[in-house]
DNA sequence: TAGATTGTTAATCGATTAACAATC
DNA sequence: TAGATTGTTAATCGATTAACAATC
Protein backbone atom coordinates (compact mmCIF):
# COMPACT_ATOMS: atom_id res chain seq x y z
CA UNK A 1 0.00 0.00 0.00
CA UNK A 2 1.25 3.62 -0.68
CA UNK A 3 2.32 5.36 2.23
CA UNK A 4 0.07 8.67 2.50
CA UNK A 5 0.13 11.64 5.48
CA UNK A 6 -2.32 12.55 6.85
CA UNK A 7 -3.98 15.36 4.86
CA UNK A 8 -4.06 18.94 5.53
CA UNK A 9 -7.01 21.00 5.42
CA UNK A 10 -5.64 23.96 5.43
CA UNK A 11 -3.26 23.36 2.56
CA UNK A 12 -7.00 21.93 0.35
CA UNK A 13 -8.98 25.22 1.15
CA UNK A 14 -6.03 27.55 -0.12
CA UNK A 15 -4.95 25.64 -2.69
CA UNK A 16 -4.00 28.15 -5.32
CA UNK A 17 -6.22 27.98 -8.23
CA UNK A 18 -3.32 27.38 -10.93
CA UNK A 19 -3.00 23.92 -9.09
CA UNK A 20 -6.50 23.36 -8.92
CA UNK A 21 -6.94 23.37 -12.42
CA UNK A 22 -3.45 20.82 -13.26
CA UNK A 23 -5.76 18.37 -10.41
CA UNK A 24 -8.23 17.44 -13.20
CA UNK A 25 -6.01 17.25 -15.58
CA UNK A 26 -3.68 14.84 -13.86
CA UNK A 27 -6.71 12.92 -12.65
CA UNK A 28 -7.71 12.51 -16.21
CA UNK A 29 -4.58 11.39 -17.25
CA UNK A 30 -4.15 8.85 -14.75
CA UNK A 31 -7.35 7.17 -14.89
CA UNK A 32 -6.73 6.87 -18.66
CA UNK A 33 -2.85 5.34 -17.98
CA UNK A 34 -4.82 3.15 -15.53
CA UNK A 35 -7.10 1.56 -18.09
CA UNK A 36 -3.68 0.67 -19.91
CA UNK A 37 -2.41 -1.50 -16.94
CA UNK A 38 -0.31 1.07 -15.91
CA UNK A 39 0.38 0.87 -11.71
CA UNK A 40 3.25 2.79 -11.07
CA UNK A 41 4.15 6.51 -12.94
CA UNK A 42 7.38 8.74 -12.47
CA UNK A 43 6.44 12.37 -12.09
CA UNK A 44 9.08 13.24 -15.47
CA UNK A 45 6.66 10.57 -17.42
CA UNK A 46 3.56 12.56 -16.46
CA UNK A 47 5.16 15.94 -16.91
CA UNK A 48 6.08 14.82 -20.62
CA UNK A 49 2.84 13.68 -21.39
CA UNK A 50 0.93 16.63 -20.12
CA UNK A 51 4.10 19.32 -21.08
CA UNK A 52 4.71 20.36 -17.92
CA UNK A 53 7.64 20.87 -16.20
CA UNK A 54 8.79 17.46 -13.88
CA UNK A 55 8.94 19.86 -10.58
CA UNK A 56 5.97 21.24 -10.85
CA UNK A 57 4.17 17.88 -11.12
CA UNK A 58 6.29 16.56 -8.15
CA UNK A 59 5.25 19.72 -6.31
CA UNK A 60 1.27 18.87 -7.26
CA UNK A 61 1.82 15.14 -6.34
CA UNK A 62 2.84 17.00 -3.17
CA UNK A 63 -0.43 18.65 -2.47
CA UNK A 64 -1.90 15.08 -2.77
CA UNK A 65 0.21 13.52 0.14
CA UNK A 66 0.68 10.79 -1.76
CA UNK A 67 4.36 9.38 -1.22
CA UNK A 68 6.55 8.25 -4.22
CA UNK A 69 8.96 5.74 -4.25
CA UNK A 70 11.99 6.93 -5.56
CA UNK A 71 13.74 4.79 -8.37
CA UNK A 72 9.70 3.87 -9.16
CA UNK A 73 7.74 6.18 -9.02
CA UNK A 74 4.12 6.99 -7.59
CA UNK A 75 1.14 4.74 -7.60
CA UNK A 76 -1.24 5.53 -9.62
CA UNK A 77 -4.20 4.37 -8.10
CA UNK A 78 -3.38 6.26 -4.83
CA UNK A 79 -2.99 9.67 -7.04
CA UNK A 80 -6.44 8.82 -8.44
CA UNK A 81 -8.13 8.04 -5.09
CA UNK A 82 -6.26 11.01 -3.44
CA UNK A 83 -7.09 13.28 -6.13
CA UNK A 84 -10.85 12.56 -6.39
CA UNK A 85 -11.17 13.48 -2.40
CA UNK A 86 -9.41 16.43 -2.72
CA UNK A 87 -11.70 17.73 -5.64
CA UNK A 88 -14.57 15.88 -3.72
CA UNK A 89 -15.89 13.61 -6.77
CA UNK A 90 -17.32 11.30 -4.46
CA UNK A 91 -19.62 13.46 -3.40
CA UNK A 92 -22.15 13.32 -5.78
CA UNK A 93 -23.65 17.35 -6.52
CA UNK A 94 -26.89 17.74 -8.36
CA UNK A 95 -27.18 20.37 -11.04
CA UNK A 96 -29.60 21.49 -13.64
CA UNK A 97 -29.53 22.19 -16.76
CA UNK A 98 -32.07 25.59 -17.88
CA UNK A 99 -31.75 26.01 -21.28
CA UNK A 100 -31.81 22.41 -23.87
CA UNK A 101 -30.83 23.52 -27.04
CA UNK A 102 -27.36 22.34 -29.19
CA UNK A 103 -25.56 23.36 -26.06
CA UNK A 104 -28.03 22.23 -22.88
CA UNK A 105 -28.35 18.81 -24.68
CA UNK A 106 -24.95 18.46 -25.53
CA UNK A 107 -24.21 18.63 -21.80
CA UNK A 108 -27.01 16.34 -20.78
CA UNK A 109 -25.95 13.55 -23.06
CA UNK A 110 -22.41 14.03 -21.73
CA UNK A 111 -21.58 11.02 -19.59
CA UNK A 112 -18.57 12.04 -18.13
CA UNK A 113 -19.68 14.19 -15.76
CA UNK A 114 -20.42 11.44 -13.01
CA UNK A 115 -16.63 10.79 -12.79
CA UNK A 116 -16.18 13.99 -11.95
CA UNK A 117 -19.08 14.36 -9.18
CA UNK A 118 -21.71 16.26 -11.01
CA UNK A 119 -25.03 14.57 -11.63
CA UNK A 120 -27.19 16.45 -13.75
CA UNK A 121 -30.65 15.23 -12.93
CA UNK A 122 -33.11 17.85 -14.87
CA UNK A 123 -33.41 20.40 -17.75
CA UNK A 124 -35.63 23.09 -17.77
CA UNK A 125 -37.02 25.01 -21.35
CA UNK A 126 -39.23 26.93 -22.43
CA UNK A 127 -40.28 25.17 -25.36
CA UNK A 128 -43.45 23.10 -25.10
CA UNK A 129 -42.62 20.55 -27.62
CA UNK A 130 -39.44 19.57 -25.49
CA UNK A 131 -40.96 19.39 -21.74
CA UNK A 132 -42.33 15.81 -21.11
CA UNK A 133 -39.03 14.25 -23.52
CA UNK A 134 -35.51 12.97 -22.46
CA UNK A 135 -32.70 14.53 -23.43
CA UNK A 136 -30.06 11.94 -22.45
CA UNK A 137 -32.36 10.31 -20.11
CA UNK A 138 -32.56 13.20 -18.23
CA UNK A 139 -36.42 14.34 -17.84
CA UNK A 140 -36.99 17.95 -19.22
CA UNK A 141 -39.27 20.22 -17.32
CA UNK A 142 -41.51 23.48 -17.87
CA UNK A 143 -39.70 26.67 -16.32
CA UNK A 144 -42.23 27.13 -14.13
CA UNK A 145 -41.26 23.85 -12.20
CA UNK A 146 -37.66 24.94 -11.73
CA UNK A 147 -38.39 26.51 -8.56
CA UNK A 148 -40.61 22.99 -6.97
CA UNK A 149 -37.60 20.67 -8.48
CA UNK A 150 -34.71 22.53 -7.13
CA UNK A 151 -36.14 22.75 -3.88
CA UNK A 152 -37.57 19.39 -3.69
CA UNK A 153 -33.91 17.28 -4.27
CA UNK A 154 -32.23 20.79 -2.93
CA UNK A 155 -29.97 21.07 -5.77
CA UNK A 156 -26.83 23.31 -5.02
CA UNK A 157 -25.81 24.23 -8.72
CA UNK A 158 -27.06 25.64 -11.93
CA UNK A 159 -26.40 25.34 -15.62
CA UNK A 160 -27.44 28.41 -17.76
CA UNK A 161 -26.98 27.51 -21.42
CA UNK A 162 -30.03 29.89 -22.41
CA UNK A 163 -29.23 32.81 -25.20
CA UNK A 164 -27.51 35.77 -23.62
CA UNK A 165 -30.43 38.03 -23.12
CA UNK A 166 -32.39 35.94 -21.28
CA UNK A 167 -29.80 34.59 -19.11
CA UNK A 168 -29.97 36.60 -16.01
CA UNK A 169 -33.39 36.47 -15.61
CA UNK A 170 -32.91 32.34 -15.57
CA UNK A 171 -30.16 33.31 -13.18
CA UNK A 172 -32.74 35.19 -10.53
CA UNK A 173 -34.92 32.00 -10.86
CA UNK A 174 -32.06 29.79 -9.48
CA UNK A 175 -31.10 32.39 -6.82
CA UNK A 176 -34.37 32.66 -6.11
CA UNK A 177 -34.91 28.67 -5.79
CA UNK A 178 -31.95 28.42 -3.56
CA UNK A 179 -29.06 27.80 -5.44
CA UNK A 180 -25.48 28.46 -4.10
CA UNK A 181 -23.43 28.34 -7.40
CA UNK A 182 -24.00 29.55 -11.06
CA UNK A 183 -21.91 27.58 -14.40
CA UNK A 184 -22.73 30.05 -16.81
CA UNK A 185 -22.44 28.93 -20.15
CA UNK A 186 -24.41 32.41 -21.51
CA UNK A 187 -21.75 34.92 -22.99
CA UNK A 188 -22.70 37.58 -20.54
CA UNK A 189 -21.85 38.83 -17.37
CA UNK A 190 -24.05 37.88 -14.51
CA UNK A 191 -24.97 39.97 -11.45
CA UNK A 192 -25.20 38.16 -8.42
CA UNK A 193 -25.08 38.36 -4.37
CA UNK A 194 -21.56 37.97 -3.04
CA UNK A 195 -21.97 34.84 -1.30
CA UNK A 196 -22.93 33.14 -4.93
CA UNK A 197 -20.36 31.14 -6.63
CA UNK A 198 -20.64 32.33 -10.28
CA UNK A 199 -18.21 30.00 -12.96
CA UNK A 200 -18.14 31.89 -16.83
CA UNK A 201 -17.62 29.12 -18.92
CA UNK A 202 -16.08 32.02 -21.48
CA UNK A 203 -15.48 29.66 -24.89
CA UNK A 204 -14.07 33.15 -26.52
CA UNK A 205 -11.48 33.48 -23.84
CA UNK A 206 -9.99 30.14 -24.20
CA UNK A 207 -9.97 30.37 -28.50
CA UNK A 208 -8.59 33.91 -27.79
CA UNK A 209 -5.60 31.95 -26.25
CA UNK A 210 -5.35 29.38 -28.93
CA UNK A 211 -5.47 32.26 -31.79
CA UNK A 212 -2.85 34.43 -30.06
CA UNK A 213 -0.89 31.67 -29.57
CA UNK A 214 -0.93 30.69 -33.47
CA UNK A 215 -0.88 34.15 -34.72
CA UNK A 216 2.05 34.80 -32.77
CA UNK A 217 4.04 31.64 -33.77
CA UNK A 218 4.00 32.61 -37.17
CA UNK A 219 5.01 36.38 -36.42
CA UNK A 220 7.98 34.66 -35.17
CA UNK A 221 8.62 32.30 -37.87
CA UNK A 222 8.17 34.70 -40.26
CA UNK A 223 10.84 37.35 -38.63
CA UNK A 224 12.89 34.23 -38.20
CA UNK A 225 12.66 33.98 -41.99
CA UNK A 226 13.80 37.54 -42.86
CA UNK A 227 16.60 36.73 -40.12
CA UNK A 228 17.57 33.68 -41.85
CA UNK A 229 17.69 34.90 -45.18
CA UNK A 230 19.75 38.73 -44.32
CA UNK A 231 22.24 36.34 -42.54
CA UNK A 232 22.46 33.95 -45.73
CA UNK A 233 22.42 37.36 -48.03
CA UNK B 1 -10.66 61.05 -30.48
CA UNK B 2 -8.79 59.06 -27.79
CA UNK B 3 -5.88 59.19 -27.47
CA UNK B 4 -3.46 55.94 -28.70
CA UNK B 5 -0.13 55.07 -28.54
CA UNK B 6 2.13 53.74 -30.63
CA UNK B 7 1.72 49.76 -30.22
CA UNK B 8 4.71 47.54 -28.83
CA UNK B 9 5.17 44.67 -30.64
CA UNK B 10 6.98 43.33 -28.08
CA UNK B 11 5.06 43.64 -24.96
CA UNK B 12 2.15 42.02 -27.03
CA UNK B 13 4.03 39.18 -28.07
CA UNK B 14 5.04 38.70 -24.21
CA UNK B 15 1.63 39.21 -22.78
CA UNK B 16 0.94 37.46 -19.78
CA UNK B 17 -1.49 34.83 -20.28
CA UNK B 18 -3.35 35.74 -17.45
CA UNK B 19 -3.79 39.05 -19.24
CA UNK B 20 -4.72 37.50 -22.28
CA UNK B 21 -7.56 35.11 -20.68
CA UNK B 22 -8.71 38.39 -19.58
CA UNK B 23 -9.20 40.83 -22.80
CA UNK B 24 -12.03 38.71 -24.22
CA UNK B 25 -13.89 39.14 -21.04
CA UNK B 26 -13.10 43.17 -21.36
CA UNK B 27 -14.17 42.95 -25.12
CA UNK B 28 -17.16 40.88 -24.56
CA UNK B 29 -18.01 43.01 -21.75
CA UNK B 30 -17.51 46.80 -23.60
CA UNK B 31 -19.40 45.17 -26.49
CA UNK B 32 -22.03 45.03 -24.61
CA UNK B 33 -21.71 48.11 -22.66
CA UNK B 34 -21.68 49.70 -26.47
CA UNK B 35 -24.62 47.98 -27.37
CA UNK B 36 -26.42 49.55 -24.51
CA UNK B 37 -25.24 53.24 -25.28
CA UNK B 38 -22.07 53.55 -22.68
CA UNK B 39 -19.15 55.17 -24.73
CA UNK B 40 -17.29 56.20 -21.75
CA UNK B 41 -16.29 54.14 -18.97
CA UNK B 42 -14.61 53.99 -15.63
CA UNK B 43 -11.61 51.18 -14.67
CA UNK B 44 -13.48 50.88 -11.26
CA UNK B 45 -16.89 50.50 -12.86
CA UNK B 46 -15.55 47.59 -15.05
CA UNK B 47 -13.96 46.10 -11.95
CA UNK B 48 -16.84 46.32 -10.13
CA UNK B 49 -18.71 44.21 -12.79
CA UNK B 50 -16.35 41.85 -13.97
CA UNK B 51 -15.80 41.13 -10.19
CA UNK B 52 -11.63 42.57 -10.24
CA UNK B 53 -9.20 45.16 -8.62
CA UNK B 54 -9.28 47.98 -10.22
CA UNK B 55 -5.74 48.45 -10.55
CA UNK B 56 -5.27 45.35 -12.14
CA UNK B 57 -8.16 46.91 -14.73
CA UNK B 58 -5.91 49.91 -15.73
CA UNK B 59 -2.73 47.45 -15.75
CA UNK B 60 -4.69 46.02 -18.41
CA UNK B 61 -6.30 48.63 -20.47
CA UNK B 62 -2.81 49.60 -20.41
CA UNK B 63 -1.80 46.95 -22.58
CA UNK B 64 -4.09 47.99 -25.10
CA UNK B 65 -2.41 51.66 -24.88
CA UNK B 66 -5.17 53.17 -24.89
CA UNK B 67 -5.32 56.44 -23.14
CA UNK B 68 -7.82 57.47 -20.43
CA UNK B 69 -9.19 60.45 -19.22
CA UNK B 70 -8.24 61.30 -15.51
CA UNK B 71 -12.26 62.17 -14.09
CA UNK B 72 -14.17 60.86 -16.93
CA UNK B 73 -12.52 57.32 -18.11
CA UNK B 74 -12.14 55.16 -21.57
CA UNK B 75 -13.08 55.27 -24.40
CA UNK B 76 -15.92 52.07 -25.09
CA UNK B 77 -15.14 51.81 -28.66
CA UNK B 78 -11.58 52.88 -28.77
CA UNK B 79 -10.93 49.63 -25.96
CA UNK B 80 -13.12 47.75 -28.12
CA UNK B 81 -11.18 48.63 -31.38
CA UNK B 82 -7.75 47.66 -29.77
CA UNK B 83 -8.49 44.77 -28.04
CA UNK B 84 -9.73 43.52 -31.38
CA UNK B 85 -6.62 44.46 -32.79
CA UNK B 86 -4.28 42.87 -30.37
CA UNK B 87 -6.39 39.86 -30.45
CA UNK B 88 -6.40 39.67 -33.88
CA UNK B 89 -9.94 38.87 -34.48
CA UNK B 90 -10.23 41.11 -37.33
CA UNK B 91 -8.35 38.41 -39.22
CA UNK B 92 -10.63 35.94 -39.80
CA UNK B 93 -8.97 32.27 -39.45
CA UNK B 94 -10.75 29.60 -41.18
CA UNK B 95 -11.31 26.04 -39.20
CA UNK B 96 -12.79 22.80 -39.39
CA UNK B 97 -14.72 20.94 -36.82
CA UNK B 98 -14.33 17.08 -36.76
CA UNK B 99 -17.22 15.24 -35.31
CA UNK B 100 -20.86 16.74 -35.90
CA UNK B 101 -22.64 15.22 -32.93
CA UNK B 102 -24.03 17.39 -29.85
CA UNK B 103 -20.98 19.18 -29.24
CA UNK B 104 -19.96 19.33 -32.47
CA UNK B 105 -23.38 20.49 -33.78
CA UNK B 106 -23.52 23.24 -30.86
CA UNK B 107 -20.37 24.85 -31.84
CA UNK B 108 -21.31 24.69 -35.68
CA UNK B 109 -24.68 26.62 -34.43
CA UNK B 110 -23.03 28.83 -32.40
CA UNK B 111 -23.21 32.21 -34.43
CA UNK B 112 -20.70 34.30 -31.78
CA UNK B 113 -17.30 32.63 -33.35
CA UNK B 114 -17.38 35.22 -36.13
CA UNK B 115 -17.09 38.35 -33.53
CA UNK B 116 -13.79 36.29 -32.14
CA UNK B 117 -11.89 35.80 -35.25
CA UNK B 118 -12.98 32.30 -36.12
CA UNK B 119 -14.60 31.18 -39.28
CA UNK B 120 -16.31 27.21 -38.95
CA UNK B 121 -16.46 27.21 -42.47
CA UNK B 122 -16.54 22.94 -42.68
CA UNK B 123 -17.74 19.84 -40.88
CA UNK B 124 -16.52 16.27 -41.05
CA UNK B 125 -18.33 13.20 -39.43
CA UNK B 126 -17.69 9.32 -40.45
CA UNK B 127 -22.10 8.88 -40.37
CA UNK B 128 -22.89 8.81 -43.97
CA UNK B 129 -26.88 9.85 -42.60
CA UNK B 130 -24.76 13.33 -41.66
CA UNK B 131 -22.50 13.88 -45.05
CA UNK B 132 -23.84 15.96 -47.63
CA UNK B 133 -26.43 17.62 -44.77
CA UNK B 134 -25.84 21.07 -43.18
CA UNK B 135 -25.40 22.06 -39.67
CA UNK B 136 -25.86 25.32 -38.96
CA UNK B 137 -25.32 26.60 -42.57
CA UNK B 138 -21.60 24.88 -42.35
CA UNK B 139 -21.94 21.88 -44.94
CA UNK B 140 -20.94 18.08 -43.41
CA UNK B 141 -18.28 16.22 -45.34
CA UNK B 142 -17.13 12.52 -45.20
CA UNK B 143 -13.76 12.03 -43.29
CA UNK B 144 -11.64 11.11 -46.60
CA UNK B 145 -12.20 15.27 -47.92
CA UNK B 146 -10.66 16.26 -45.01
CA UNK B 147 -7.35 16.17 -46.50
CA UNK B 148 -8.34 18.24 -49.66
CA UNK B 149 -10.81 20.79 -47.94
CA UNK B 150 -8.13 21.55 -45.32
CA UNK B 151 -5.50 21.98 -48.14
CA UNK B 152 -7.93 23.74 -50.27
CA UNK B 153 -9.07 26.65 -47.81
CA UNK B 154 -5.49 26.42 -45.74
CA UNK B 155 -7.24 25.61 -42.77
CA UNK B 156 -5.18 26.72 -39.53
CA UNK B 157 -7.23 25.50 -36.78
CA UNK B 158 -8.59 21.71 -36.75
CA UNK B 159 -11.30 21.55 -33.60
CA UNK B 160 -12.05 17.83 -32.21
CA UNK B 161 -15.31 16.67 -30.83
CA UNK B 162 -15.23 13.19 -31.74
CA UNK B 163 -15.32 10.82 -28.82
CA UNK B 164 -12.06 10.26 -26.54
CA UNK B 165 -11.13 6.99 -28.72
CA UNK B 166 -10.95 8.29 -31.52
CA UNK B 167 -9.09 12.01 -31.14
CA UNK B 168 -5.65 10.81 -31.46
CA UNK B 169 -6.93 9.77 -35.07
CA UNK B 170 -8.83 12.44 -36.00
CA UNK B 171 -5.61 14.64 -34.91
CA UNK B 172 -3.27 12.74 -36.95
CA UNK B 173 -5.50 12.89 -39.91
CA UNK B 174 -5.52 17.03 -39.12
CA UNK B 175 -1.59 17.45 -38.69
CA UNK B 176 -1.23 15.45 -41.76
CA UNK B 177 -3.79 17.92 -44.04
CA UNK B 178 -1.76 20.52 -42.91
CA UNK B 179 -3.18 22.04 -39.80
CA UNK B 180 -1.25 24.23 -37.29
CA UNK B 181 -3.55 24.49 -34.36
CA UNK B 182 -5.74 22.18 -32.30
CA UNK B 183 -8.81 23.06 -29.98
CA UNK B 184 -9.53 19.75 -28.62
CA UNK B 185 -12.55 19.31 -27.14
CA UNK B 186 -12.21 15.57 -26.63
CA UNK B 187 -11.35 14.52 -22.94
CA UNK B 188 -8.11 13.03 -23.60
CA UNK B 189 -4.60 13.76 -24.15
CA UNK B 190 -2.67 14.18 -27.60
CA UNK B 191 0.62 13.30 -28.90
CA UNK B 192 1.64 15.95 -31.46
CA UNK B 193 4.91 17.47 -32.66
CA UNK B 194 6.47 20.89 -30.42
CA UNK B 195 5.62 23.06 -33.40
CA UNK B 196 2.14 22.31 -33.07
CA UNK B 197 -0.43 24.47 -30.88
CA UNK B 198 -2.82 22.03 -28.91
CA UNK B 199 -5.61 23.82 -26.93
CA UNK B 200 -7.11 21.62 -24.21
CA UNK B 201 -10.92 22.37 -23.78
CA UNK B 202 -11.09 20.79 -20.58
CA UNK B 203 -14.77 21.15 -19.56
CA UNK B 204 -13.85 18.84 -16.28
CA UNK B 205 -11.14 21.52 -15.05
CA UNK B 206 -13.27 24.62 -14.88
CA UNK B 207 -16.52 22.29 -13.07
CA UNK B 208 -13.83 20.92 -10.74
CA UNK B 209 -12.88 24.85 -9.78
CA UNK B 210 -16.85 25.37 -9.27
CA UNK B 211 -17.39 22.30 -7.23
CA UNK B 212 -14.17 22.79 -5.19
CA UNK B 213 -14.99 26.90 -4.60
CA UNK B 214 -18.68 25.50 -3.67
CA UNK B 215 -17.65 22.67 -1.38
CA UNK B 216 -14.41 25.19 0.05
CA UNK B 217 -17.30 27.58 0.87
CA UNK B 218 -19.81 25.22 2.61
CA UNK B 219 -16.49 24.14 4.63
CA UNK B 220 -15.93 28.00 5.96
CA UNK B 221 -19.78 28.80 6.33
CA UNK B 222 -19.75 25.36 8.72
CA UNK B 223 -17.19 26.09 10.79
CA UNK B 224 -18.12 29.51 10.81
CA UNK B 225 -21.47 28.51 12.63
CA UNK B 226 -19.58 26.25 14.85
CA UNK B 227 -17.48 28.97 15.84
CA UNK B 228 -20.56 31.04 16.37
CA UNK B 229 -22.53 28.47 18.45
CA UNK B 230 -19.22 28.21 20.67
CA UNK B 231 -18.75 31.72 21.54
CA UNK B 232 -22.64 31.78 22.41
CA UNK B 233 -22.79 28.72 24.67
C1' DT C 1 -9.86 75.13 -7.01
C1' DA C 2 -11.27 70.67 -5.41
C1' DG C 3 -12.04 66.23 -6.52
C1' DA C 4 -12.03 62.20 -9.23
C1' DT C 5 -9.77 59.34 -12.16
C1' DT C 6 -5.74 57.80 -14.75
C1' DG C 7 -1.13 55.91 -14.88
C1' DT C 8 3.36 54.70 -13.09
C1' DT C 9 6.69 53.09 -9.74
C1' DA C 10 7.54 50.35 -5.76
C1' DA C 11 6.19 46.64 -2.64
C1' DT C 12 4.08 42.48 -1.93
C1' DC C 13 2.52 38.20 -2.89
C1' DG C 14 2.48 33.81 -5.00
C1' DA C 15 3.84 30.41 -8.37
C1' DT C 16 7.48 28.28 -10.90
C1' DT C 17 12.04 26.69 -11.41
C1' DA C 18 16.69 25.42 -9.72
C1' DA C 19 19.66 23.07 -6.69
C1' DC C 20 20.57 19.44 -3.96
C1' DA C 21 19.88 16.21 -0.23
C1' DA C 22 17.34 11.94 0.90
C1' DT C 23 15.92 7.51 -0.38
C1' DC C 24 15.32 3.20 -2.46
C1' DT D 1 27.29 0.38 -4.79
C1' DA D 2 25.66 3.26 -8.41
C1' DG D 3 22.04 5.41 -10.28
C1' DA D 4 17.51 7.09 -10.65
C1' DT D 5 13.83 9.25 -8.66
C1' DT D 6 11.50 11.65 -4.91
C1' DG D 7 11.00 15.67 -1.98
C1' DT D 8 12.39 19.91 0.20
C1' DT D 9 14.58 24.38 0.59
C1' DA D 10 16.17 28.38 -1.73
C1' DA D 11 16.18 31.41 -5.75
C1' DT D 12 13.91 33.30 -9.44
C1' DC D 13 10.34 34.90 -11.94
C1' DG D 14 6.04 37.07 -12.76
C1' DA D 15 1.58 38.86 -11.49
C1' DT D 16 -1.10 41.49 -8.31
C1' DT D 17 -1.73 45.11 -5.14
C1' DA D 18 -0.43 49.47 -2.81
C1' DA D 19 1.00 54.10 -2.88
C1' DC D 20 1.09 58.27 -4.92
C1' DA D 21 1.96 61.59 -8.51
C1' DA D 22 -0.11 63.45 -12.79
C1' DT D 23 -3.96 65.13 -15.11
C1' DC D 24 -8.29 66.92 -16.35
Amino acid sequence: MARLKKPDPAAELNMPQPALRRLPQYFGYLVQQREQGVEIISSSRIAEDLNLHPVQVRKDMALTRVSGKPRTGFNVQALIDELARMLDYNNLKNAVVVGCGHLGSALLNYRGFQGYGLNLMAGFDSDPKLVGSRVGEVPIYPLDELDSVVREHQVQIGVITVPRDHAQHVCDLLLAAGIKAIWNFAPTHLSTPEDIIVQNENIAASLSVLSKRLSDQQLRQRSDQIAEGSSQG
